[in-house]
Parts: C-alpha cells; structure tokens; sequence
DNA sequence: TACCCGTTGTCAACATTTTTTCAAATTTAT
DNA sequence: ATAAATTTGAAAAAATGTTGACAACGGGTA
C-alpha cells in the first residue's frame, strides 16, 4: 500500500498525527487539507501529496475523515503496537524521560532503568524499578524490550549500545550528546545541536 | 561574508562542530573533507560544499585546518558569545536541563528556573535558584536574559511565550509538545516527535 | 435530472539539495 | 627541478522535494 515513503514526509507524520489528534479532541470530525494547512502553517498540497504516500484516504468534495485519518496514521507510526522501553541512565535525562507519563498513551511502556550507582539500584523512579547496568544483556535477553533510550553520558554509550543490539534490540532513542551507528534504527534527540541551532539563528536573525 | 545560508546547511554545522572538536582533542591538526566524511559518514563533496557557505576554508592539496575550522563555525554558531537562559518550569525536563553541565563550556549559563509551585519556589536546582513564575516578565525586563527553555505542560506553553516575547526574549528553546509560534526564533526539541518516527522505523525496518 | 461547489489525487513545473566533475593550487616523492 | 598525488572550490548535472494547476469526483440544490 505505501509506495516508498520519502524520509522527509515520515518524519512530518507525527505532526500531522498531533493536530489531527487536537482537532478529533475540539469535537472536529471532518477537514479539508486546506483547513488543515491553516493551522499547520505548510502549504495543502503537501498535506495532500504527503497522505498520498500512504493511499487516498480523502474523499474530493468533502475532504478527510478526521478520526479516520488520525487512526490511519497512527498505525502507519506503529501507535497500535506496544512497545516496551528501557532506559540506560538512571541521572536527569533518564528521569525525565522515565517520568514523562505522555507516551503510555501511545503504547510504550518503560518497564525499567539501568544505573551503575550502587545507591540507585533497588529503588524506583515513577514507579520504575532501577537494575544494575550489569544486568543489562541478560534482561534484554530475557524480556525483550524493543527500544532502549540511552541516558549515560557520551563516552559510555557506544559501549552500552553494542551490548543492547547483541542482546536484541530493534531500536535506539538516543539522548547522549554523541552519534551512535548501529545496526538497528536510531532516534537522536540532540540538545546541545538543537541549543547551538538556536544560538546560530538568534544570532543570524532570520525568521 | 557568509552567502545566503540554506535552513539544512545550517543545521549540520553543530554536528560539523562537534566531530572537529573531537579531532582537536585527539591531536588532530588537519584534515581533509575526505577524511572528515568517513568519519561523519556523509559526502566530502557535501562538507566542501556545506563549509564554501561561509568562505574558503581549506587550502588545496592540503584540507583544512582543524583547530581554524572548529574556531570559525563556533564563530558561526554564536558560540563566542554569551547566551544567559531562563528555564521555565522546574519539573523533571526543567531539572534536566538545569543539571545538564556541558551548555556552561560553550557560553551557555543557565540563571535562574520559573515555577508556580509553591514547595519549589526559593529552592535550588544545581545552585540555580527558583523563582515564582509570577515574576517572570519583570525578570526579563530586569535582567534581558537572551534565551527562554520551555519545560511546562503544553497548555501553558502559549501564554508563558506571549509573556517571555513581550518582556524582550530573543530565541526560545521549546521542550513542550506543542508547535509554538511567535516572532522570534524557536527551536522544538520533540520528545514524543522523535519516539513515534523511531516506532515507524521499526515497524517500516529500513535504516 | 442537470448544474454548481468544494475538494481530492495526480501530474507537471519549479525550487532546492546533493552529487559529480574538473581545473587550479599545493604538497610530496623522485 | 620535475612529475605525481592530493585536495579544494566552483560549476554543471542529477536527484529530490515542494508547489501550482486542474481534471475528476461526489454531494447538495433546484
């Protein structure tokens, strides 16, 4: 059904999802793609060419099916999969990320921390319980979570992530400030590049 | 000097940034765009292109000089300046941001955190004192902090940026999950964004 | 039924980005 | 000193992404 997806138009699907999601919540249960472009600020025909990709899911005269778009692309992302998270990093990265309750809703569950502090290990974060980051492969082993977001500082990461891909994992949410290549899928959330992008365009006064 | 700037070009220069500082650590004092694309996995000819942006760099037959290069793009990025940050909710994104040490080195001092819950107001984060939320547009007028970090709930991320816009904020760095927008630059670091294109990869297996 | 209106899906035009190519500059080797 | 090897910067070509245009469709209305 989808033809091949461009990168780009994958990467715009979550934001497509988040508004329909806005819209289904006010009570909305139709728009058209240049409804939509309003308020998302980009133009109808990408919205149009984009959901193309993935099958006509318009019908002309009427425009799209709010729920059923927002359904489509859910599925399309996986949100109808459940997926189990680990996170690697016990420090304020990790806890952040252990305590944000969001993405329960979408499927994923965090099922446990990792830390190498003999003072973390045994307690609990949001209810998540902190392993020993011995144990990391013989639990992935064992419970075969999919993701792992990885919360350790740079120089620790790429030893972390060679032992998570041996033991399985199918992707990788990366919160250190370094890249990591693997062969599973890769999730980079760059704050310290985001920071200085930010700094470059303060500074270069676009906009 | 610097042409127009592509967005995308732009946009690499931190991860640019990044590998050079790690050369320069190492002893590293040239390089050549072909040896800097294996590494960076990404075409020489897209670095000769992506660095000509700003003006020539490099010398012929040799490659470029390391410790220049670095020096030049954090000149780019705004790095030689100071960018004082405001931090707005101290949650654990908030936390997270305050505790993380690495922004100091490049110019980036975090000054105070904003909450509206009374058991946090007056306490510290990391020696970073925070204050009531109440206070913020007399903060800002007071002591122009350039940058904003957005850690609240997305429903009160609009209000405190209409707030932060019209005390004088220049650039806001908007960890809500939320789109926001306003006249000054914003940079989005998406969470939950970046979790559901990682689920697409999974289930899409390309990489 | 026949016409109008709004809207999609698609294709072509346009714009941007990436890659290829190569002359000119420089270094290294002989 | 000369030739060979390297490497940049720039221009051209190719690939990719975005926007504009419009036929075709379906619903509503007379």
């Amino acid at each position: 059904m989808a033809k091949n997806v461009p990168e780009v138009v994958a990467r715009r699907l979550p934001r497509y999802y988040r508004y329909l999601g806005e819209q289904l919540e006010q009570g909305v249960t139709k728009i058209s793609s240049r409804a939509l472009s309003e308020k998302m600020r980009v133009t109808a025909s990408q919205i149009r060419q984009d959901l193309n990709c993935f099958g006509g899911f318009g019908q002309q005269g009427y425009g799209y099916n709010v729920y059923e778009l927002h359904e489509k692309i859910g599925e399309i992302l996986g949100l109808n999969d459940r997926y189990r998270i680990i996170v690697i990093g016990a420090g304020n990265v990790g806890r952040a990320v252990a305590n944000y309750a969001g993405f329960r809703r979408r499927g994923f569950v965090i099922e446990a921390l990792f830390d190498n502090d003999p003072s973390l290990i045994g307690g609990r974060i949001n209810g998540i319980p902190i392993l020993d980051a011995a144990g990391i492969g013989a639990y992935c082993r064992e419970n075969k979570p999919q993701i792992a977001a990885i919360a350790v500082p740079s120089h620790a990461a790429e030893a972390v992530v060679e032992e998570l891909e041996e033991s399985g994992i199918q992707g990788i949410w990366n919160f250190s400030h370094t890249d990591l290549n693997c062969g599973v899928p890769v999730e980079t959330v760059h704050m310290s590049d985001s920071l200085m992008n930010l700094s470059y365009r303060i500074k270069n006064k676009e906009q």
